[in-house]
DNA sequence: AGACGATGCGGAC
DNA sequence: TCCGCCTCGTCTT
């Protein structure tokens, strides 16, 4: 399921299929699209949760997986394991065909269209690339929100950076032991800096192979998921609250990550910004 | 069998 | 702030 690793993954693999080859026929939501019959693949890249396949001539199809999408590959002929009616794209070369299922989006761009998709445009830079530049990440931040914007809000912001969903939105946070709901100008450019750079290192540490993780061991993750666990750190129980904007699931530790409300709670992190 | 919630995101109000 | 999307694994009954 995709976050910005999974789409860079993805990409690499797609690519290692179409790259370079001539596609025989291109479906889009059952249609066959003539003009990228007999096409030749540039690349194939990911930006953010974005997934670019370019043809020659600039026709360049863009996908977005959403909660539910999958990319399949299968050998010409072999049954597919899902529905056809959900498959939003495909694409045979023709020994083997690559099918994605239940895409949020999937449309065809024409020479330049990228740059003209506002959803693409504003994207912040890609946590899973290799110029990624966390300067910029703050410029964004300052240009883009209130200075009361929870991190919550901050991390899931595509615009501010590419990449991050709801796991590595409450993973980074425990790494770098910042509570959720510290307000962006509370938290400061420190603290910014050092949460997207944590963000970046662990992305990219997954895009090597084997499952996503944020730690050595089992479990693999710090606090995802294990709400009323104890936390690996510090053994108190992870939080679990749906917060911020859009009330997305969070999973926090009250020990680690100490509550900017709370009376009593360390404000070293405020104390750095001021 | 049915309920529930999910790694995302845009849009209506 | 809430809903829709229209899928699917997991848990409850």
């Amino acid at each position: 399921m995709p976050e910005g690793d999974t789409v860079h993954k993805l990409a690499d693999a797609i690519g290692r299929t179409l790259a370079g080859q001539v596609t025989a026929r291109v479906t889009l939501r059952g249609e066959t699209v003539p003009a990228l019959a007999g096409r030749r693949v540039r690349a194939v890249f990911a930006q953010g949760k974005h997934l670019f396949i370019r043809f020659e001539e600039g026709m360049t199809l863009r996908s977005h997986l959403g909660m539910y999408g999958s990319w399949h590959r299968y050998a010409s002929g072999e049954p597919w394991r899902k529905p056809q009616a959900q498959a939003t794209l495909a694409l045979w070369t023709p020994p083997e065909v690559l099918v994605c299922f239940n895409a949020r989006e999937v449309e065809l761009l024409r020479s330049g269209g990228i740059r003209e998709r506002n959803t693409v445009r504003r994207l912040g830079p890609d946590l899973g690339g290799e110029g990624f530049c966390v300067d910029e990440v703050l410029r964004r931040a300052r240009e883009f929100l209130e200075p009361e914007t929870l991190l919550v809000d901050v991390l899931l912001d595509q615009r501010i950076a590419a990449g991050i969903g709801n796991v590595y939105k409450s993973e980074v946070l425990f790494v770098e032991k910042v509570h959720p709901t510290l307000p962006l100008e509370a938290a400061g450019d420190t603290v910014l800096r050092r949460l997207y750079t944590a963000a970046h290192d662990l992305i990219r540490a997954n895009l090597g192979g084997g499952p996503r993780m944020t730690r050595r061991g089992n479990p693999p993750l710090w606090v995802y998921g294990r709400h009323g666990r104890p936390c690996l750190r510090c053994d108190e129980s992870i939080r679990y609250a749906r917060l911020g904007a859009t009330m997305r699931s969070t999973y926090w530790c009250a020990g680690c990550q100490r509550s900017p409300a709370e009376p009593g709670a360390d404000d070293s992190s405020r104390a750095r910004f001021g």
